[in-house]
Formats: C-alpha cells, sequence, structure tokens
RNA sequence: GCGCCCGUAGCUCAACGGAUAGAGCAUCUGACUACGGAUCAGAAGGUUGGGGGUUCGAAUCCCUUCGGGCGCGCCA
C-alpha cells in the first residue's frame, strides 16, 4: 500500500463519514490529504493530519474527529492498524502483505520505478553555466553543472519535455580582450592590466602560433581577431569536451552572435515595441522594465547605434518562448543576481507572466577552501581551479555527487583536499557501495540457482524489512517535489537514508540461504525486496548522473 | 544607502508549517571462521544568531535587530 493508495482512502473515508452525516465539512473534502512519513517509528508506517486540518472547518476538535476518522479507517483493507495521537494525528500501521506487494510494483516498472506525470505536457527550458568563452570552466561553473543537469533529469522524470541550454556570451568586448591578451602572449609582450592573465592564454597562444604562423604577419587589427576567433573556437571546444567528461550534455548551444546575425534581436525588440513596453529617450532606445518591478528602466539601442548586452538578453527570451517553452528557467550564480528583477521584467514586458513561465533560481557562490584557507577564483588574474583539474583529482562521480547533494540557494563550502584526498569519506561511496552489496546479492542468487517466482509478500514483516519498503514506496514522491520545487538534492538526501536503511536490514534480515540450508519464501521474498531496492538505488543515481557501479 | 540570499551540533550541511530538530565527518565504546566491514550497534555533542508576533503547532511565515555573502553601468 503507498502513500498515494492511502491518501485516496483517508478521502474515501471522510466522504463517507460526511455521507454519514458524522462529520459536517462545509467547505468540502479537500483534495490534497498529506500523507507522510513519521519521524519516529512509534508513529506507525504513515501519518496523517486531515483531523488538525478539517477540526475547525467540522466544528469539532482534532481528537474527536481523528477518532471518528480511525473507526472507519480500519476497516480499510490493508490497513493494520490506526492510532490517534497526540493533538489529533492518526497514525497509521499498514500490513505487511499490502506493503510488501510495493517489491513487485517496483520490479515490474523497473527504470520506470519513480517517473511520474507531474510536470507531463510542460515544456521546459533550463539554461545553466552560460559561461564566456574566454577561459576554461572553473569549480565555481561546475556546481551549475552538476546542479543544472540534475534538475533536467529530474524534471524529465517528473514528465516535463525538458531542453538543457547552454548560451555563449561570444560577443562583446570581452571577447577583444581575449584575443588581444592571446595576441601579447603570441609576441611575448605585456598582457594589458585588464587582460586575462592565466596561464591558459600563453597555452592557448602556443597551440595557435603552432598552428597558424602566418597569423604572426598580419596587421595588428587583423590579428586581433585571428586570435580571438582561433582562440574563441579552442575554447569553446575544449568546455564542451570537459561538460562532456562531466556527463553534462546540452541540448541547444544558443550563440549571442548568432541571435544578432539572424535578426533575431532585431525581431525581439519588434515583439516587445509592439506591446509598447519600448521607447527612445536621449537618442537611445529603452525598455521600460520600471513598469514591472525593475529598479530602473534598460538600454536596449546605445545613442551609438549599437545594441546591448540586454537586448541580447531579451531577444533571447522571446526566442525561447517563440520556441514553444511553457517555462524558462536561468539557473544563474549569485553574483548575476542583479538580473532576476530584468528578466522577470522581460517576461512582464512579453506579456507573460513572471510568476510562472520565467524562474530564475539563484545559486550561492561555492567557497573554495584549500588547507584552510579560502581561495579567490579569478579568471582574468588566471588564478582558478578547473574542471579538468577537479574531475582528474576527485572523479566524476564524487564531485557530481557532492555538488547535488545541497540546496543551491545555501552557499557551500568546498574543502578541495577534502574532496580530492579523502574522496572515500564521500556519501556517494555509501549510497554506491549499497548498490553494489544489492548487486552482488543478486548475483550470488543467480549462481545458487534460486528464482523469484512466487512473492509472499505478508512474510516481510520484520520491522526493518518494513521501513525498507516504505523507504522505496517513498520514491516516486521525492522525484515529484524534487522536480515541482526544482529542488534536486532532495534526490541524493532521500538514497543516503534509502542506503541507510537498506544496510541495516542487510545486517538483521540474511537475504540467501547458508551453507545447505534449502531456499525458503523468506529468502524469495527477501530476493524481491533486494531486487526492488537495487532498481530505487540505481534509478535515483541516475538521476543526479551518477553511475550504480556493479562492483566497487 | 537600496535590493536579494544565508545564519541550525566542533566542521560540512539536512529537515512539503507537524510530534522528542536529523545525517556525515571528527571524538569515544563495541560487532567479522555466514550474502562485500566502503558496513552495523551505541555514546557524546543544540536556547535553530538575539528579541517580538501570527496559530492547535514555527528552524520554517511576518516585524525588528545583529552578523556574513552578493548585486545595484548606454560593461559583458
Amino acid at each position: 500500500m503507498t502513500p498515494e493508495q492511502l491518501s485516496v482512502a483517508v478521502r474515501e473515508v471522510l466522504a463517507a463519514a460526511v455521507d454519514a452525516g458524522e462529520v459536517a465539512l462545509p467547505e468540502g473534502v479537500p483534495g490534497d490529504i498529506t500523507i507522510e512519513r513519521p519521524r519516529s517509528r512509534d508513529h506507525g508506517d504513515y501519518a496523517t493530519n486531515v483531523a488538525l486540518r478539517l477540526a475547525k472547518d467540522a466544528g469539532t476538535n482534532p481528537r474527536a474527529l481523528a477518532e471518528l476518522l480511525a473507526i472507519r479507517l480500519r476497516r480499510v483493507d490493508g490497513v493494520a492498524k490506526v492510532d490517534v495521537a497526540g493533538p489529533g494525528f492518526l497514525n497509521i500501521t499498514v500490513s505487511a502483505a499490502a506493503q510488501g506487494e510495493l517489491a513487485r510494483a517496483v520490479v515490474e516498472a523497473g527504470e520506470n520505478f519513480g517517473r511520474g506525470e507531474a510536470l507531463a505536457g510542460l515544456k521546459v527550458n533550463v539554461e545553466f553555466i552560460s559561461a564566456n568563452p574566454t577561459g576554461p570552466l572553473h569549480l565555481g561553473h561546475v556546481r551549475w553543472a552538476a546542479v543544472g543537469d540534475a534538475m533536467a533529469r529530474v524534471l524529465d522524470a517528473a514528465g516535463a519535455e525538458v531542453t538543457r541550454e547552454f548560451y555563449i556570451n561570444d560577443r562583446g568586448a570581452q571577447m577583444d580582450l581575449f584575443g588581444v591578451s592571446i595576441m601579447a602572449r603570441a609576441h611575448g609582450t605585456e598582457v594589458p592590466p585588464d587582460g586575462y592573465h592565466g596561464d591558459y592564454v600563453s597555452d592557448l597562444a602556443k597551440t595557435i602560433v603552432d598552428k597558424h604562423p602566418e597569423f604572426l604577419h598580419l596587421t595588428d587589427d587583423e590579428q586581433r581577431i585571428a586570435f580571438r576567433e582561433e582562440g574563441y573556437r579552442l575554447q569553446l571546444a575544449e568546455q564542451r569536451e570537459q561538460l562532456d567528461e562531466f556527463r553534462t550534455h546540452f541540448d541547444v548551444w544558443t550563440s549571442e552572435r548568432d541571435l544578432h546575425a539572424s535578426a533575431k534581436v532585431e525581431h525581439g525588440i519588434d515583439v516587445l515595441r509592439s506591446r509598447g513596453s519600448v521607447f527612445e529617450s536621449d537618442g537611445a532606445l529603452w525598455m521600460r522594465t520600471t513598469d514591472f518591478g525593475d529598479d530602473k528602466d534598460r538600454v536596449l539601442v546605445r545613442r551609438d547605434g549599437s545594441f546591448t548586452y540586454f537586448a541580447s538578453d531579451t531577444a533571447y527570451y522571446v526566442d525561447k518562448r517563440e520556441r514553444g517553452f511553457d517555462v524558462c528557467i536561468y539557473l544563474l550564480g549569485a553574483d548575476h543576481h542583479g538580473y532576476v528583477g530584468r528578466l522577470k521584467a522581460i517576461a512582464a514586458c512579453a506579456g507573460d507572466d513572471p510568476e510562472k513561465n520565467i524562474e530564475v533560481p539563484i545559486g550561492q557562490m561555492v567557497r573554495i577552501v584549500r588547507a584552510g584557507r579560502e581561495l579567490r577564483l579569478s579568471k582574468r588574474a588566471g588564478t582558478m581551479l578547473t574542471l579538468a583539474e577537479v574531475v582528474d583529482a576527485a572523479g566524476v562521480d564524487p564531485l557530481r555527487y557532492t555538488l547535488s547533494r545541497y540546496p543551491v540557494d545555501s552557499p557551500l563550502t568546498v574543502d578541495v583536499d577534502q574532496i580530492t584526498k579523502h574522496a572515500s569519506d564521500n556519501p556517494v561511496f555509501y549510497v554506491q557501495y549499497a548498490h553494489a552489496r544489492l548487486s552482488s546479492i543478486l548475483r550470488n542468487a543467480d549462481e545458487l540457482g534460486i528464482d523469484r517466482k512466487d512473492l509472499h509478500p505478508e512474510l516481510l514483516d520484520h520491522e526493518r524489512e518494513s521501513l525498507l519498503l516504505g523507504a522505496l514506496a517513498e520514491f516516486p514522491r521525492v522525484v515529484a517535489t524534487a522536480a515541482e520545487l526544482r529542488e534536486p538534492h532532495r534526490v541524493a538526501r532521500y538514497l543516503e537514508d534509502l542506503a541507510g536503511t537498506f544496510h541495516k536490514f542487510y545486517d538483521d534480515c540474511r537475504v540467501l540461504p547458508v551453507g545447505d540450508e534449502r531456499a525458503t519464501d523468506l529468502h524469495r521474498a527477501r530476493l524481491w525486496l533486494v531486487a526492488a531496492t537495487r532498481i530505487v538505488v540505481a534509478n535515483g543515481l541516475g538521476l543526479l548522473g551518477v553511475s550504480a557501479p556493479e562492483r566497487m
């Protein structure tokens, strides 16, 4: 019996009580009845606070209402016990047979277990990282690579149609500065103070000169462009390669230049003009974002006729909506949170609902500590820790896991020594180990020739079996909640809890026969449970883009 | 100055407005001649920064105050 089924049962019980005239609910029977897993085992398998919530409407006290509902609830098939506790909670214990059936359901659903329809029909665009192509991706970007990808996977699992998108900021002054910096290195001259000083610029210069020695003989103006363009090409290719290795794949790469080249910027401005949000002043073209909560109006076209970065943003949003996305998610770092107001204003100016069509979760910065001291990452100063370096040192799985197990709106401190040298402390191994153990049991069962033909769910009545089944039943709700709240870290936390519940079960409940012992129905029932648990662990790790190893 | 985010165990962090605030790491004590000890059992560790308020119930919502991070360009 799953929480979903229980929720339905409670609603039916309420309706029946109303029909029987035992209780009056002027506001009707609520559709959303909360069934939760109580923290304490003493409070049953499930608990609901309906009586607390409805007492006022029913004009009675919560405990009396709870007692009344308990009587009917006890008659529901699969319900073993109902207690009224505390201020009026209903604590429900499910029968082992009803609970054990879940093992079969999970095994039959396989990799689809946990997937749902909560967000079915919703077209979602998730944009993240969107780094400038003027340097390697660094640890600061990696959090969004891990979280953004996990978010996309979770949204997909909840039924949404998801597109992962990377916006390439390949226009503007910083690109020229990048070109000039490479050129300086190629000639062995000083990089300008506000240029890019990292060692990688020298490497780029060398690579480019080796390949294109003729660049050095071009005019200065030609060289600036040649080095800029070649550097751009190499750097973008490197970013893609590193993200590929990090198992973060984008469906769409949109270049800011392309928005301009394809006249989408003009089109975007036209769209907003037609909605009356564009005006001219001081020889510049503006968007009246203050109509929608922005703290100041924004310039689209400068007095000299050139487009601002904001114009690209505007056009980009219009373009996304014209491509049919219902929701555009921009995962930004806290250093960009000043954009939230204007992005929301863009949506509003375009006639959309800024509360619905656009979401801008702000990820707090990753503080990076090494040997007790904070590292400051700066691309221009050249002090950074690249994605490639950290992946080499820590491995993709531990890194992805570490970065996606925290909510993005909390600042995160990563100790580089911790994540590299002491990788075995990482909770990812606790979860992966559970998967390896589960796989091992299933392998051994195969070798012993034990099948799982008949499931006798009522035999799974050990407390640890019950806890494990209860944990498995939570998975679909965890996925749905993670998707709705855009909080993939919930999946990681759930997996740690599930792995712990499994390890405890393993410790107390022998799964396979010992020695010459014959396989009993209990062995087989536990094997079903093991098979189901393995599936859920694997599915959960998959949502985080972390591998589920059969052996470690 | 204005705005956004954060403040929870020694450290890193959890906790759809729910019951006795939980994990991991670190510390201490135990458990392998049976399915993987990368595990398990247990101990210790807290005025959820402070103060008000809302209600059956607040770490969570509101106000206030203190502390930390970040942002406020016709830059990108």
